[in-house]
DNA sequence: AAAATAGGTGACCATATGGTCACATGTCAA
DNA sequence: TTGACATGTGACCATATGGTCACCTATTTT
């Protein structure tokens, strides 16, 4: 129970996950990072506005970094708070025979 | 604009995991497997109705899988997709990086 | 067979969340 | 210095979500 509420802290991480338009951002910013908020919202069907409470939630959450420059702010990807995640349920035991697991279901979808 | 859609069906993954009641469940059963619904509702301030809608929104995700005995039911946590969470937005070549960062911020964070 | 135990369902309500809009600020170019 | 550009804020609304309750089924025990 202690560790229930120690753990309230990292509810914004999760919280930031929840939203399918969130995890695309984030798949953009894995995919090249350093983009402006017009780059991100030209890429998702949705207004201006909604996006960057998007990327608000994703900042305060500490999975997305900016740097402003002149009027423009730059959005970076961190990933430390995915690790983290991760790290919660997978003990450094297990990680080998997971991680090669979760492999090789890749190989075998894609082989098809 | 692919991946958007494609990903959708991970949904479930992130929506269960962004209910701190539900991670809990996932720590009770990361410390100890195998454990009954009756067990896990004296774990957590709730009806016994609210535990077991969580563990349905897990077992749905298939974070948790359960195996039936008589009239119990018991529950184990299934670690697979935390791994591709993880996989998603880590790649090979920045994961020992990742990893080594985590692991020196716990230690730093534990020395005091 | 009756009582106790373990788990399950559907409806219901208060609140949280995603998305938009009107309006506002700061920066660059002509 | 005027206009265009890039980003910000607060209010607002429809819907999704967490939690409880009344009621129900299946299995074990006495």
């Amino acid at each position: 129970m202690v560790t229930y509420f120690r753990r309230m802290d990292d509810d914004r991480v999760f919280k930031a996950l929840a939203d399918p338009t969130r995890r695309f951002l984030l798949d953009l910013l894995f995919a090249r990072e350093g983009r402006t908020l017009g780059e991100l919202e030209s890429a998702v069907e949705m207004t201006r506005y909604g996006v960057m409470k998007h990327l608000r939630v994703l900042e305060d959450a500490g999975l997305v970094i900016t740097r402003r420059s002149g009027r423009e702010k730059f959005h970076f990807l961190n990933p430390v708070p995915i690790r983290q995640v991760h790290d919660r349920w997978i003990d450094k035991y297990t990680e080998r025979h997971v991680a090669a697991l979760v492999d090789l279901k890749n190989e075998l979808e894609t082989e098809r």
